[in-house]
This record gives C-alpha cells, sequence and structure tokens, in this order.
DNA sequence: ACCCCATGTGGACACCGACAACATGGACAG
DNA sequence: CTGTCCATGTTGTCGGTGTCCACATGGGGT
C-alpha cells in the first residue's frame, strides 16, 4: 500500500477530471477516500458505505478491496482526513493570532485552539465523530503531530511565557483536551445537543474560562 | 406502546424463567431489550442486530416490529438502560460518602461523581458509547434525572456548603460534565485508549484536581 | 517485443433491515 | 359458555451490503 501511495504522487492527478480515461483508474486510493469523506461529511461513519462510495466514483464494486483491506481500513483513512483537517483549522487559526505580549498571545492561543476544535465539530459532525471513532488503533496519538500536537505546543508556549508554572504542566493537556472533547461530543450527541447558538456559545466560553482559570 | 409497558408489570415475570411457554411471549418487550443489552456490552452498537436479538430471545425475526418501529429504536431503549444504569451506579457511589464537615463531603461527592463516571464508562464501554450515541432526540436530558441530575445535585450541594460562590453556579454542570466525559471517551476510542491503568487513574485525579480548582 | 503482476471486473454467498400477508390464541361481549 | 376480534408472533420476500472467488486487462520492466 505504500506503493500504492506513492505512485498517487508520481502518476498526473488529472486523471480524475479528464474523465475515468481506462481501465486502470490511476488514482483509485485517493479518489475512494475522497467520496468516503464525502460520505462521512454528510452522515457520519454509517453513510460511509463501499459498495455506493465505488459507484460514485465511477468504478466497480470490489475494486476499493485492492487498496483498502476492510470497510474499517477505508474509514481509518477517512478519519486520518479529519484529523488532519482539524488540526490544520487549528493551526490557521492559531497563528492568525496577533495581540500584545508573549503572555496574553499564549493564553489568547490556547483559547483560540480549543474554540476552534468546538467549531470544527459542530461545522462538520460527521467527519468528526467518523475522525474519532473509527482511528486505527496504531496512529493514535503519534505525539507532537495531530490536534494534540497543537494542544502541547500552545500549552509549552504558556509555561515559557511564565503564564503556567511548569510543574502544573504535566496533565495540563489531558485537562484541556478533555474539557473541550467532551463538549463537542455533548453538543453533538449529548444533552447539549439543540442548545440555540448564542447559549452554546456562551457556555463554551465559561468552559474556557474555568479551563484556564484550574490549569 | 404504553399498555406493552404496562402489561409488562402486570404479567407474571417467569414467563423467560419457565421457558417460551406459547405462541404468545408475554413478555417480549423486556426480554429483546435485556438481549440487545447484552449485545451492546459485548461490542457497542454496531453489535446490537435485530435478527439475532430476536434469535436468541428465542422468537422469529420480525416479532420485534411489535414493540420497536426500527433498530434505532431498540437502540434507543437500550441507551435509556444504560443511562438508568450509569445514573443508578452514580448515586449509589455518591450516598455511601461520609467524610466530615458538609463542605469537606460536597467536594468529595463531586470528585466521587466523576470517578464513577469514567469508571462506568471504562468498565461498560459498549453500553457507555450506545447510551450516549443512539438516544432519543426526545428524553435527552430531561433536566434533573439521569447522570446529569446527580451532577446538578452535587453542584448545588457545593454551593448549600458554601464551597462554590453561588454566582459562579451557572454552567459549572457543563464545564464539569464535559471534562469527565471527554476524559471517559478519550480513554475508550481516543489517544489515551491503551495508557496503563495506573497512569490513567492519575491522570483522572489531575483532571479532577484542576476541575474543582476552576470551578 | 514479450510477459508478468498490479489493478479492475463480474459473479456468488451470507447476512441484515424492512415490508406484507397470514396464523394464533387470550380477552371480552353477549 | 361461546363466538369474535385484535394484539402478538410467523413465514416469505425484497433490496442492499460486505466479502471472497475466479477471471480480464494492460502498463512497465526485462
Amino acid at each position: 500500500m505504500d506503493s500504492a501511495a506513492r505512485k498517487v504522487d508520481t502518476v498526473n492527478m488529472d486523471v480524475r477530471t479528464t474523465g475515468d480515461r481506462s481501465y486502470h483508474h490511476g488514482n483509485l486510493r485517493a479518489a475512494l477516500i475522497d467520496t468516503a469523506v464525502e460520505q462521512a461529511r454528510a452522515g457520519g461513519a454509517a453513510e460511509v458505505v463501499l459498495r455506493d462510495a465505488a459507484r460514485r466514483t465511477g468504478v466497480s464494486h470490489n475494486a476499493a478491496y485492492r487498496h483498502f483491506a476492510d470497510r474499517d481500513d477505508l474509514l481509518a483513512a477517512v478519519s486520518e482526513r479529519g484529523m488532519e483537517e482539524l488540526e490544520h483549522r487549528m493551526r490557521e487559526r492559531v497563528s492568525t493570532l496577533s495581540v500584545g505580549g508573549p503572555a496574553e498571545l499564549a493564553s489568547a492561543r490556547l483559547r483560540a485552539a480549543g474554540r476552534e476544535y468546538v467549531h470544527f465539530a459542530l461545522a462538520e459532525p460527521g467527519l468528526f465523530t467518523t475522525a474519532f471513532t473509527c482511528a486505527r488503533p496504531k496512529d493514535v496519538a503519534p505525539v507532537g503531530h495531530g490536534p494534540y500536537g497543537v494542544l502541547t505546543a500552545v500549552l509549552d508556549e504558556l509555561v515559557e511565557a511564565g503564564v503556567l508554572p511548569a510543574e502544573r504542566r504535566p496533565g495540563a493537556d489531558v485537562t484541556c483536551w478533555a474539557a473541550v472533547h467532551g463538549f463537542a461530543v455533548l453538543c453533538l450527541e449529548g444533552p447539549l445537543r439543540d442548545l440555540p447558538d448564542a447559549e452554546r456559545d456562551a457556555q463554551l466560553e465559561g468552559l474556557l474560562d474555568r479551563v484556564a482559570r484550574g490549569l
């Protein structure tokens, strides 16, 4: 499968835009993941259907089995994509911040990271839940990468800026992540499901306050 | 369906223990929920299969459709059971606490409630995830009932005991629940999945510390 | 120029959720 | 006591899905 992934880079990418030119698609794996991501966006992991994904990609069922061992394997690829997108949005949000001194900046960044985490979950519920529910056991939390990486970086920054005492640093990441992730999940499928937007935002700000205060 | 639920109480309950006596089961709805809960315990919502549940209950497929509109309807019933069990365990844990004054007691109760929440999730991962993923939109968070009810009661107690300023009370429940729920979810399917037990417990205590401090 | 193997195809099987038509027998009216 | 009615359970069926199998194709390396 590494060879397949590498081939994706070597083969010209316009195969799909020019129409399925021939027997061999040339870029099937990526195309299937695209389709599956779209399915996940539309309705979560349950909506990701192998046969339908193949159909929409213009290829016969079973073609997918040359690129994925399982349906679960495809789901795992979707999960990876979702994680990447979440990480990307968080990095973007955090990096486009420019206020006063390093202390205020670090604090603002922590809040911004948390806010963006929740906003992504609310904006892309299907992709978000799929990302966490269907991750492969192996590539879960390769420390420093993914959303977790963004969080640890911001927290380290907070220590460097002198806002967070170094002895309080261990474990802070888990608390922050848990609070924000829990809030997102409760908003998506829990009792905070149909809270009006304004109220939800207010609750989120309150949560961010308390978490920062408790660090 | 109310009539069916009421009949469960009127009909003698030993039908299942004496063996399926005849054409009419007499207690099918409850029996099917039992079986489905067992399936959910074993492997989460994905493991809950209508036909198999009917089979194991000693009844033909389709019999379930007299008691549940859908597979989703059955899952909702399982969710309800899971919530009840979670609430029960939390209440039990919280009530069997007896330390010093009202302030210490209330604080200890908050921690105990959170700890038990996570322990339930870890002990019954399938039931826990099913309970939250498959809840009916309607009976989600009937304020005062369910796990949420236990939490609000404990927080109110904290205010009465003078530990938590009244002006900080609003929103405290959301933060507490989010933190604990998020931690549970991250332990089940997230990056904290295969953390050794001791480390996990330590992280949980740290989280409880920070949450209490931030309230 | 040739062959080989990665990639895609068509067919088959078991299983599932859902619907429809039919069977059974307990409860209740007369 | 008897006859009927309807809630409950049964068999049959349909479309859809995941997965395995044997086979077809053709581009890249010898």
